[in-house]
DNA sequence: CATATAAAGGATAATTTTATCTTTTATATA
DNA sequence: TATATAAAAGATAAAATTATCCTTTATATG
């Protein structure tokens, strides 16, 4: 479904907004160590949301990477967006070109309501509390 | 989620389920060209479905695929799996190694149970449901 | 202001997936 | 039995994804 570059931005943001902050940046390469993601391929994927202002990079000593007040409450979707493009959850699971639910795939109705919630909470439930949800043990980084 | 060859091999035999039989074999040319899938490809699919027992094919003169009575009472899981192998829905979708109902990523319950009732029906449901389906107009090929 | 640090940018490399091509084998049928 | 047909088998190629490396730029701090 996602590409790993994917994966390892929405593990990264996490990461970096259960431990990250103006005062405390992180650099990608500790970043990468924790979430067990290529150090190079991690920097280039926090460049590009940095670029998206996803979230805030710094260079030089002391600098890193962070997320905002405002970065903090938007939605994981985007992260994913960014990476991977509007359309990663648009694709047919067995590739027809023109699946909907006018013109339903074999298997289209099987996934389909649960796609559909998937997609809504990944635009409704900002990144801070996807980290919430880590702070508190309801889910897992590693 | 499914590889190409994945989509390519469900979209083919369904194909072939609805239109080959014993008498009325269809070379891997004329499914491909239909399904649109390139048909080289198409033919090394066939191959490692037929080589699984999941479809027959013959060689020669008025040789080319189809499914026995028994095959289309094969699952849909089992072409799948037969390509992708056993794990295909087993990957976590942020990439956690062990990602599990214990061990949770963070949208591990967002996307669980639709991924429980899909591998459920897939498993249940008959080739040949499906392809009845496509018949009746409930679900497209193309 | 010099220095060290860390991201940005751009080129390159490795791996995996996707796809093609060529030769061999089996078989129906004329 | 010769011929043509179509899959099997194996090698190769192309494309996409994943990953690394190296140089440049910005900046905190002594």
């Amino acid at each position: 479904m996602l590409s790993n570059q994917s994966k390892y931005a929405v593990r990264g943001v996490i990461y970096l907004a259960l431990n990250a902050s103006e005062k405390m940046k992180l650099g990608s390469k500790e970043v990468a160590q924790k979430i067990k993601a290529p150090q190079p391929f991690l920097a280039k994927i926090f460049q590009t949301l940095s670029k998206a202002k996803i979230i805030e990079s710094s260079k030089g000593p002391k600098g890193g990477f962070f997320l905002s007040e405002d970065e903090l409450s938007g939605s994981l979707m985007k992260v994913i967006e960014c990476i991977d493009g509007k359309n990663v959850f648009n694709t047919c699971y067995i590739g027809l070109p023109q699946c909907s639910d006018e013109n339903p795939c074999a298997i289209h109705h099987l996934g389909a309501p649960f796609k559909k919630q998937l997609i809504e909470e990944l635009k409704k439930r900002s990144i801070a509390e996807f980290a919430e949800d880590t702070k508190n043990g309801r889910s897992f980084l590693f």
